[in-house]
DNA sequence: TGTTAATATGTAGCAAGCTACCTATTTGGA
DNA sequence: TCCAAATAGGTAGCTTGCTACATATTAACA
C-alpha cells in the first residue's frame, strides 16, 4: 500500500478551501478569489495578471477566469498599462478595499484552526516538508519567464 | 505575512496531479480516475460508489462523474446490488485489469519522485502532520454514516 | 402495519483547475 | 531596419470539485 501523500495534499487543500469559502461567502467571495484580492491589496503597485500566475502558480486561463469574476462583482477593475500595450494593470475598487480587513482575519483564523496543537517547530517543519515536496515535483505550472517588479 | 499552508497544499496537489495525469495519459486515464481504478481493483469485493466517497473523501456527484467517465471508456461496469436495490456494484472490466499494473507502478514512481531526499523519519512526520492538519479541519466532506464492509 | 427518517444515487449548474490554440505587442539579432 | 522569437493575454472545451435539489429504496418505530 503506497502512502498517498498526493492524496492527503488534495484532502487538506479541499478541507481548507471549503472552510474558507464558507467563511467568505457572506462577502460574496470564494477562497481562491479572496486570496487573490488580498494579494492585489498587499501590492505596492497594481499587479498584472502575469504576476498572479507566478505568485499562485496558476496558468493564465485560470487567472483570467478568477479576475473576470472579481471584476464582474466590482471588487477590482482593469486599466491598460501605459508603457506596454500587451499588459493590463489590476486596481482594487472601494468595494474591494472594504472587505480586505475582514477577509484577512478570516483567512488567519482558518490557518490557526488548521494548525491547532502544532508547536512552532512542527509548523516550520511542515512548511519545509511541503516546500521540499513541491520542489521535487519541479516548477510544474508557469514555466515562462517574467521580469517581476520587486515585491513589497 | 501568513504562512499559507493551504496554499502550499494546493500547489503540491496540483504538481502531483499534473505529473500523474501526464504519466497516465497514454493509458487514457487521468490521475483521479487512475487512483479510483486502483482502489476498485484492490478491493476483494466490488465496491459501491458510496465506498469510494468515503475512501477518497469526495461528494457523491463528484464520484458519479468520475465513475461515469471510467464506464464510458470501458474500464468498469455497473451491476445492480442483489440485496439492496438502491445500490449498485462496480466491476472492473478486462481493459481495466490490463492497465492496473502499469498504472500502479507509475503512481509509485511519482510518489518516489515527490519524496526524493526524504528520510524515513521525515516521510512519517510528513504523513503525520498532514493527517493532523486534516483532522483539525474536521471531516469536512462526507458527513453521512455508512456501514462499510471490512476492507481487504 | 404504515408512516417517517435515513440511505443510495441521479441531475443541474457553478467555480476553478488544466491544455491547446489564437492574436497582439515587444524584443533581439542578422 | 526588419523579421523571428518571446511575451501578455483571450477563448474554447475538458475534468474535477462543490452545493442544492429530486427520486427511489430501506430501516425504524409508534
Amino acid at each position: 500500500m503506497p502512502t498517498h501523500f498526493g492524496h492527503y495534499a488534495r484532502i487538506l487543500h479541499s478541507c481548507t478551501d471549503q472552510a474558507m469559502t464558507a467563511a467568505l461567502a457572506e462577502m460574496d467571495l470564494t477562497a481562491a478569489q479572496g486570496h487573490i484580492l488580498g494579494y492585489i491589496h498587499r501590492r505596492s503597485t497594481p499587479p498584472c495578471p502575469r504576476d498572479i500566475e507566478e505568485t499562485f502558480r496558476l496558468t493564465h486561463p485560470t487567472v483570467s477566469g478568477l479576475l473576470s469574476r472579481l471584476e464582474k462583482k466590482g471588487f477590482i477593475e482593469f486599466r491598460p498599462d501605459e508603457t506596454d500595450r500587451r499588459s493590463k494593470r489590476i486596481y482594487i475598487c472601494p468595494k474591494g478595499t472594504e472587505v480586505v480587513e475582514t477577509m484577512h482575519r478570516t483567512i488567519e483564523q482558518n490557518e490557526c484552526r488548521m494548525l491547532q496543537g502544532f508547536t512552532e517547530e512542527e509548523k516550520a517543519q511542515f512548511a519545509q516538508l511541503l516546500l521540499r515536496a513541491i520542489e521535487n515535483m519541479g516548477i510544474t505550472p508557469c514555466k515562462r519567464k517574467h521580469k517581476e517588479e520587486s515585491q513589497q
